[in-house]
DNA sequence: ATGGGTGTGTAGTAAATACTACACACATGC
DNA sequence: GCATGTGTGTAGTATTTACTACACACCCAT
């Protein structure tokens, strides 16, 4: 297995990608637009403070560009969306979920090619 | 719609539809089987107190017969080894969740039987 | 009339969650 | 050499989550 990169390490990685060549991703500017204090940022990005919340985490990832999802996952979080999706029947989304478990990704996605071209 | 069931008066109609054939279901029978302060209980079924934690609820569904993840949605709860397994892959079930969010329930119990029945 | 069982009321607590506010030290450009 | 911008250190706070501990009042059976 690849070593797993914590959430902070994927933000700062992130950022300072960006910050080369635009000034605009300085810790501060980038915490000043998704509305946080700078320090704030600074702990999340070092792995001293746990991830923020679902609406940070929301924002960083419009600021960044980077997919909501994927973020959230890697805060230990599932989107409050799919939470609702979920529990509006908890039965069926259940037994579906954990018998998509270990299908591998191709089979998966040919599930949500299929609904989404609606061949129902 | 049918007016929404709470949490808390789900719990006390199960156990009480119990306790008439089985003394055994008494308020304070099942909090003890279960692990917790029969106040706490009280509270619970009585919607005076937020629904507890997965663990007490998962407890709750075995002593009650119940479905734990149908009592977790109740709770404004999704199971955690759900969450896990979204985590694991994350663009791929949120695309699948949100693709099946308005599919009604024949389609989506389709795609699980076909899964199951592994014409894959 | 008392002992065991019933549900409930009151009062608290420990830990986690999600942050803010401000000061500090360093660097860099003008 | 001073302002401006950079990241970080320290110290806090409000709210939520997830409960415990114990006392009280009622019922009913012996």
């Amino acid at each position: 297995m690849p070593k797993p990169i914590t959430f902070g390490q994927f933000l700062r990685e992130s950022r300072e990608s960006k910050v080369a060549a635009d000034r605009g991703f300085s810790l501060r500017k980038v915490a000043e637009r998704v509305g946080i204090e700078p320090s704030y940022l600074s702990k999340i990005e070092r792995d001293e403070q746990p991830p923020p919340g679902e609406g940070v985490i929301r924002q960083l990832a419009v600021e960044l560009s980077e997919d909501p999802d994927v973020l959230l996952a890697m805060a230990g979080k599932v989107s409050s969306d799919l939470l609702a999706i979920i529990r509006s029947r908890p039965r069926l989304f259940a037994d579906l979920i954990r018998q998509l478990k270990n299908l591998p990704d191709h089979a998966v996605l040919r599930l949500v090619r299929e609904v989404r071209d609606g061949s129902w």
